[in-house]
DNA sequence: TAAAAAACCGATTGCCTGTCGGTTTTTGTT
DNA sequence: AACAAAAACCGACAGGCAATCGGTTTTTTA
């Protein structure tokens, strides 16, 4: 699933505003892009058949809001484009580790080591 | 940077092959997928184009090589795909690993922890 | 120098995002 | 119910990129 930049910059805008109608993201986004509201509602349309929003019909339009939330969407990603490198069995976030752990500092691989404890924690029923 | 199901392809069998010519990259896939040896060519040339294969003339013809190993090549992809995601200093694996550990059976997580160990291991002078 | 091999060029198809104009449907108001 | 306004929906076109090759030019080699 490729995401085109306007799509990029919607999904940047639900994530940090209340659920919209295409108007209020066409005030916000499509002004300064000189978009029109046909465009934006498009892009909501295609967004949210590609399952990243989902809508509710509030009064007369529709509501968009984000879906996935971002963490969620990078992960979602990030298997989509490396799902074609890595074995079965073999999770696609282990292998991006194992090819960019270099480039994490140790402030970074400090935080993994704590989501990771957290993680563990769960599951000892913590 | 959108890689195609053929240059995937041929991505994996320059991973595990030694360099070759577009004729032998022909013979493998486009033999089972009904190319042309033009398409081959066309795609071995537009990889390099794009910097993930290295080709020197031998002889007669070009020889193509990998330029990026498999993990490198995923790391660059998770950084393309996520960059308009995350914020400076933070680093997508870990927005990724965040929203994606509940996922993540003990044995992973336990693969996880040794790759960090590792790489903290580097970082000593290890 | 001529035949063979490979590279190179250009064109077409198909898919996807961006972009809207125009039409239909829905909604809200007299 | 009738009508106007708002929004959704439909269809079309442009632009970009991968896949696909036919045909032509260039390079190699016998």
């Amino acid at each position: 699933m490729q995401l085109g930049e306007l799509e990029k910059q919607v999904l940047h805008y639900l994530w940090n505003a209340a659920e919209s109608d295409a108007k209020q993201v066409h005030a916000v986004l499509g002004q300064s892009r000189g978009n029109s509201l046909n465009t934006i509602q498009s892009t909501l349309d295609r967004l949210f058949k590609k399952g990243l929003l989902g809508r509710t019909k509030q009064g007369h339009a529709y509501y968009y809001s984000a879906k996935v939330d971002r963490e969620a969407l990078i992960a979602k990603l990030i298997t989509n484009v490396t799902s074609d490198f890595v074995a079965d069995g073999e999770h696609s976030l282990i292998a991006a580790f194992s090819s960019a752990s270099a480039n994490l500092n140790d402030a970074q691989l400090d935080q993994l080591q704590t989501l990771i404890e957290f993680q563990r924690k769960l599951r000892r029923g913590g």
